[in-house]
DNA sequence: AATTAATCGAGACGGTACGTCGTGTCTTAAA
DNA sequence: TTTAAGACACGACGTACCGTCTCGATTAATT
């Protein structure tokens, strides 16, 4: 995994950004988030610090690299309904954060309450996956689903949030259905809403 | 406050808890929260490591106690209607969240992403509240303003997810009137569905 | 080993005393010279800090008592001509120091050069001892067997010297006749002065 | 003697370690042995613990370096007979000791007492010095001085031990001469065996 | 082809904080 | 007054990381 590697070059050298990378994860996934240190990364990857601090500043920054990398989540699905769009949703991303890069989205929350530089970076990722979101919402609304009183981005944050929270206090093996029907009822044309169960 | 203390026998000093907590507030302010490390706070207060470890074995548990020292916030406004009860709630915590102790909170969270026991800590508290919160939609109910299709339980949790994402993003200047139409609009009885303002 | 122990009123308590002494010979024997704090003994003997202060002043304090507590070595052989004598000295001494609470006596020694307390006392203990050893050149001073050209004294300190220097560098186990030869054949009377063997 | 170091690259730095050195000689010049801490060390010669340890991993082993920085004895005085060779012998020694960087070896004896490294590098030490001091007598051996009776290597032993003993007694200032006579007297061929003075 | 310049692994450096341990002092409550 | 108990302020322990640095090597692009 760690085979020797030297300078390419007055450029930066992409097998060592792999070796990085891999070092990241290898070590989150073995000892947790704690045991996430420059050292450890520079060690593990047999790179020098001074390679990592030239390319990622702070811990904020390579652990924003690490969970980038991976691909984007391509779609979510579209079920026709947009309870069941929600509901799609939250299982895809619930599924996504129980993976082991997936897992390190909760850390990058933590270190940016402490962090500018990764607050901005999140707030950027954020702003994204929320527009990303706002369309299912448009597309429900093209269907004429959605009575029209919310706007698209107030729904999209509010699952958005319901999602965090979740993640944030370790419950992502909550009802992903019950929370988008909670969610989506009230938003969409009354169809049962007299009819509704009291629990 | 920081006179000489010693020992009063064999049991806890609370002019030396009360130092300790008083040190951790001041810091904070002070510095900021990456300044906030058991051995400032030791340094600070003018108390021996020891001490610290004994009653607060982690800078979680230390937070957790600074936090919980400010007496509850006693009662949410009631306003008569859901949508301006919800409102009330989230003006409260925000400006809560916005003083100096308040402004912990988020930094409680973060402890708690991997600290198993700030975890627990603030679950316990975090279910507290949410009972506290769900009084408020049993209150709705009670004068018929709700449609009985979502639990009280989802709609606090969905309330104080919206919450915890402003917080958490840094975003406590929000338009919480917005927030609380977005939510409630759906989940009470249907006056007015059809004279929403499209966006 | 340790049932409870309270106060027997205004004056000291002698199973306090003894408990107290037990557990530094035990602690001594279980985790060597560097597990013996004040802590420890009070910890293991179930006796209050305070109380070990109060009669222990210092750690060499207590490792002098626990030192003197045994009887002192009777006598020493009379074999007849110095030679034997001295080497039955030596061999009497190192067998003692290489008992459990022999073994406290480099220790003793180790205290002393950087504590004045334990070092005073260390001096009256040696000055004791030196005065018994030297009855033994007295006893061949009297059986005419030794050449009168050195004082008592000299020789006495001259042994103690040899024997000192092997407990401190840990040769206990040394050849204690050829100790023995090596400093008395010039002290006696010529006899064999010209059959030396040399090495 | 505190300027800024810094690392020099990824090999040692003869600056800090000459400052280290310099800082732990005026320590125990100021403050005694007692405040020879290695954070004490540390701070006075602005060097990291990190720095400390990596080099001299004990106290003892400091107190080795700082012993043995200081150039050997060159050679003792060769006064034509033993006793003579031995009394300058200790005049030299016991002077060595008493100046500042010589007061330390009595506190390398002691650490040697409860720490195998330290004990180790003593050990050496010391068989270096015995071979260096055995030379002594064979030149007295070759000027057919000695009557042949006792290794060198034996008498050698004693002499140290004698020297030792004084040391660890703090009793420098004792009569050199009277040792030398009383060690040596009984050693050398009978040249005024009878004319001894009694005590 | 020789030179320049950025990169690489390596690891020492001065620091700060960690969490633990021992020190010697103190107060309590019971005997 | 002594006892066991143990909290207290203090400070050293030895370890781990921090972010900076200097080195010697490697290699691509520039002279």
């Amino acid at each position: 995994m760690t085979e020797r590697r030297a300078s390419i070059g007055a450029r930066r050298n992409p097998e060592t950004e792999a070796a990085v990378l891999d070092a990241a994860v290898a070590i989150v996934e073995e000892k947790g988030i704690s045991g996430l240190s420059m050292e450890a990364v520079a060690r593990r990857a047999r790179a020098g610090k001074a390679t990592l601090y030239r390319w990622w500043p702070t811990r904020g920054a390579l652990l924003m690299a690490v969970y980038q990398r991976q691909k984007r989540i391509a779609g979510y699905p579209d079920t026709g309904t947009l309870e069941g769009d929600v509901a799609g949703f939250l299982d895809t991303l619930f599924s996504h954060w129980s993976r082991p890069e997936g897992r390190l989205f909760r850390h990058i929350i933590a270190a940016a309450q402490g962090d500018a530089d990764v607050a901005e970076a999140l707030e950027a990722y954020r702003q994204d996956r929320l527009a990303s979101l706002s369309e299912l919402f448009e597309r429900a609304r093209a269907r004429g689903e959605l009575s029209a009183a919310v706007p698209s981005g107030d729904m999209a944050r509010a699952v958005m949030a319901m999602a965090w929270l979740h993640l944030l206090v370790d419950r992502l093996d909550a009802d992903t259905a019950g929370m988008a029907r909670a969610l989506v009822r009230g938003w969409t044309v009354s169809r049962g809403a007299g009819e509704a169960r009291p629990q």
